[in-house]
DNA sequence: TAAAAAACATTAAATTTTCAATGTTATTTT
DNA sequence: AAAATAACATTGAAAATTTAATGTTTTTTA
């Protein structure tokens, strides 16, 4: 199962490319591209910086950080596994990277030149609503994300955050959480305290069961409404 | 000046479309589509409801709008003015739409067939990606806000929605509202209450100059100090 | 146009959330 | 392997925000 999920990533963009333009076409791409990898932790797009790249993430975990500069807080949008195409904002929008893109964990990637991959673009239609449908998912997720954050208060929009985590990101109910207690609290908008007093208080409850990194969600439902009443 | 920006969003999404496709094949999509008015208050898109059609707005005031079924709450994401391509959102994915767009301002809308478009765009990728531009921007602002409210306090989120108004929506200092009090609220995510006490606070210090729905900007760099402390 | 409803405005109390202080455990680094 | 650093955990105090209560003004509806 993970083998096969790993060979189909690996190869991913390749794949999915070669259903939309030529082998020829394809090389114009991977001429100007690299196939690197990234540690936990290594920034692959950063915040403010022009958009020449675009990232296709073939493994691991990544997720889209923002940083402040007033305040020095950071918040992450979303969190996103593999096959993605990152750096979709650049795709759309000429603007500099309004967030960061950093490995939680090891990671795969295809950086590939922006203004290459666009010119392909322009000229294939298929491949360019394929590849925005595959870019707009993580929109999806960060509106979701914002949505809860706006409506809930701290338990629901903990409860948000473990149910994408299992249903989203490592397809699971229980999962070794890539995330600090930190992290977790920049992701649900919250602070260190909250997240680490609700995962006592759930642990407590029997909803979830927490050792260190290890998180499993025992009473999914209990979890669901949670989140349903914010 | 105002006569020439209502002459060219009229004919907004036309023109667009005649600098990347055959004027047969917009036909093609006029055959298909309707122009259709809307009054302030009236729902363009629905939240839930498949997304069978795309809306091009040619004039008017948009609001982003998510209801909450559990709480009820409602919570704007962001507030558009003409010209935008409207229900970006199921340009790029299939799901139903996840919020409503609601005119604020009367609207004039040209209401095209999903799956037209998606086939004029599939052929053509010079459009599709002029259009994908286009309709990024209202995500831009989406996050932009989502980033706001994740990071400041109160007056921070009042002062961005302010800014954002008169930067991107009325393009100017001085406007007249389009929004209620509690729906400025459901854009910077606090109460009414704090969006009063607010306003007659920035009133009292001179940084803007509120008479029921008129307001002025009248110190915005103070405006702008306020929103990057947060 | 009168009545009803919604919007606007203000204040104090209740609640939620963050901040600050402190200690323990786990992970890096030297 | 020891030292240093970061992460994890808990608590009470402080601060921010919402709720509730109340009244006025404006807008909508019958």
């Amino acid at each position: 199962m993970a083998e096969q999920r790993l060979e189909n990533y690996y190869s991913g963009f390749k794949k999915i490319s070669l259903q939309f333009i030529t082998a020829e076409e394809f090389r114009r791409i991977e001429k100007t591209s690299v196939n690197l990898k990234f540690k936990k932790g290594e920034t692959i797009l950063k915040q403010g910086h022009p958009p020449t790249h675009v990232a296709f993430l073939q493994s691991g975990i990544v997720k889209f950080n923002f940083s402040s500069e007033s305040t020095g807080k950071n918040t992450i949008l979303t969190l996103v596994s593999a096959p993605k195409i990152l750096g979709g904002a650049n795709l759309f929008y000429k603007d500099n990277n309004l967030f960061s893109m950093v490995a939680v964990e090891d990671c795969e990637v295809f950086l590939i030149e922006s203004n290459v991959l666009f010119e392909l673009l322009k000229s294939n239609g298929r491949f360019a609503v394929a590849l925005f449908q595959l870019a707009s998912e993580m929109f999806k997720s960060s509106i979701l994300n914002f949505i809860s954050v706006a409506n809930k208060q701290k338990e629901g929009r903990i409860a948000d955050v473990f149910l994408y985590l299992a249903q989203d990101v490592y397809f699971h109910s229980s999962f070794n959480l890539s995330l600090t207690r930190k992290e977790l609290a920049e992701f649900a908008c919250c602070s260190v305290e909250n997240i680490i007093m609700t995962l006592s208080k759930w642990q407590q409850e029997g909803i979830i069961a927490v050792a260190g990194k290890k998180l499993e969600i025992i009473n999914m439902e209990k979890l669901k409404q949670i989140s349903k009443i914010g």
